[in-house]
DNA sequence: TATTTGCACTTGCAAAATGCAAGCAAATTT
DNA sequence: AAATTTGCTTGCATTTTGCAAGTGCAAATA
């Protein structure tokens, strides 16, 4: 895991963290479905190879953006969470979807959330990232 | 160049373009600079490599992102100059922005510009956009 | 006019990251 | 007690990155 930082620009420092092809995969994941297993994250469409999602899992949590916690119906299980400066990444993630929806073809789940978002984008940020934060 | 789509979620598509260490830093030397020579990226601090450059600068053109263009002082010189698409990632690039503010230290530069965007965050979008656009 | 410099790349090669398959230990289920 | 699930780690081939040097054309300089 590379942790030297490039330049001083926020731009940079930001993609040093999660600028690759999947973090912000694995912080979406965690943002739509709030808590993940690490054979949830397996289970996505992109099928992340277990190597890279443990290495990932660790830079993200390195760095403040997850937290890993007990499962509470079994020992085997890890369930990782966003910290707030994961759910702070909300804005980045809506933008995105807002700019895909205009050059691609959106699932219609997710633009189901883009019509929430319209409606009003500060209230879905709040809504959306006190239901993430909800229980430690 | 990989020109295959992971998967229909569009933040896997987005990845699939600008989704590395290097295209987000070349799309705010534009959003920033408006225009830019091939040796103008090659002085920022990040310092990329000239392959590198090349070859994103390529994919980033495939897909619309950006656009060539006669330098007007000199043949030998070329411009790069975002399209629509590109400009429309403003609002992610003031978002990654807002939430390095927070858990970074941000060069004073931007900091001023974040003041502006916290002004009046549609308005500066609107601004920007039309500054970026003028002139083919 | 000849020559040097500037500019936008390309090429070759070593180093690092990624992707795939298999393996492994602890916990859980049968 | 044996088989399965879960969250990883390991080994190795392939791909991407990074660095340094080189190339070809335009422009400035001698």
């Amino acid at each position: 895991m590379d942790t030297k930082k490039r330049s001083d620009c926020p731009i940079s420092s930001s993609l040093d963290i999660w600028g690759d092809k999947w973090s912000l995969l694995i912080i979406r994941d965690l943002m739509f479905a709030k808590q993940c297993t690490y054979g949830d994250f397996l289970k996505s469409d992109e099928k992340i190879a277990t190597n890279i999602l443990a290495s990932r899992l660790l830079m993200l949590e390195t760095n403040g953006l997850i937290s890993k916690q007990d499962h509470p119906e079994s020992k085997a299980k890890v369930l990782y969470k966003l910290t707030q400066k994961g759910v702070d990444l909300l804005p980045v993630m809506i933008e995105i979807n807002i700019w895909a929806d205009k050059y691609f073809t959106l699932p219609l789940e997710r633009k189901a959330m883009l019509v929430e978002v319209k409606k009003d984008k500060e209230a879905f940020i709040r809504n959306q990232t006190a239901a993430l934060l909800k229980n430690g």
